[in-house]
DNA sequence: GTCGAGATTATCT
DNA sequence: GATAATCTCGACC
């Protein structure tokens, strides 16, 4: 009955917020609230990717079926399967057109906590549930089939933060390109945030057996 | 705590 | 066929 939580936004209350560049919407995610069935988690660090501008961004080199959601209206979830291991989530920002989005890289269960830790195994510490991509997308059961799906169907929710987070900024993770923007913000001193870790060439090319 | 390296598959050229 | 917005593990300090 307690619902610390808040209320989750309306379809337009989500498109107001996330119709505006993802470099502006990114800080103003962190305290905010993502939900997907019992689990709701409560982001802690995310980064901003912007379509066309950002050769770092899958959009970079125009659309294609798979990137097709970042360039279509904001308040919609783009789900992308990376390194044959994990899905990532991203939300929609700007307007219908243009490829932005926001990378959810952490953030701390704040409901549901036994769901999340059943998927990510019974010994999983809280503060690693949703640490990382690949964790937080997993924490909350979403995968490709959710990719394009909207914040407000019923399924997925969004609640906005109840006041601004104090946040840093750096360097996103793991990038290959555009290395020097920092285009990643977070909440500090949350046990939630990845630490950071340039990006890793794989350079083995053959990959002996 | 830090560091290095492998796993595995959808997507694009 | 090459690439990739990652994670986890083992070795070491």
């Amino acid at each position: 009955m307690s619902r610390s939580v808040t209320e989750a936004a309306s379809r337009p209350a989500v498109e107001a917020f996330f119709r505006r560049p993802a470099l502006q919407v990114a800080p103003e995610l962190l305290g905010s609230v993502v939900s997907h069935g019992p689990v709701s988690l409560r982001l802690t660090e995310v980064e901003a990717y912007c379509g066309l501008d950002d050769p770092a961004s899958h959009a970079y080199r125009g659309e294609t079926p798979r990137t097709k959601v970042m360039f279509g209206p904001p308040g919609y979830v783009y789900v992308y399967f990376v390194y044959g291991v994990h899905w990532a989530m991203n939300l929609v920002c700007e307007h219908d057109g243009v490829a932005a989005a926001c990378l959810l890289r952490g953030a701390e269960v704040i409901e549901g906590e036994d769901v999340a830790r059943q998927r990510r195994g019974e010994s999983t510490p809280s503060a690693r549930l949703a640490r990382g991509p690949g964790n937080l997308a997993a924490a909350l059961g979403v995968t490709g089939t959710d990719s394009g799906r909207a914040l407000w169907d019923g399924t997925l929710s969004w609640s906005p933060a109840p006041e601004p987070s104090a946040y840093e900024q750096g360097p996103r993770v793991g990038v290959a390109a555009a290395a020097d923007r920092n285009w990643r913000f977070w909440i500090p001193g949350n046990p939630t945030v990845s630490a950071y870790r340039a990006h890793k060439r794989r350079h083995r090319g053959t990959r002996g057996r």
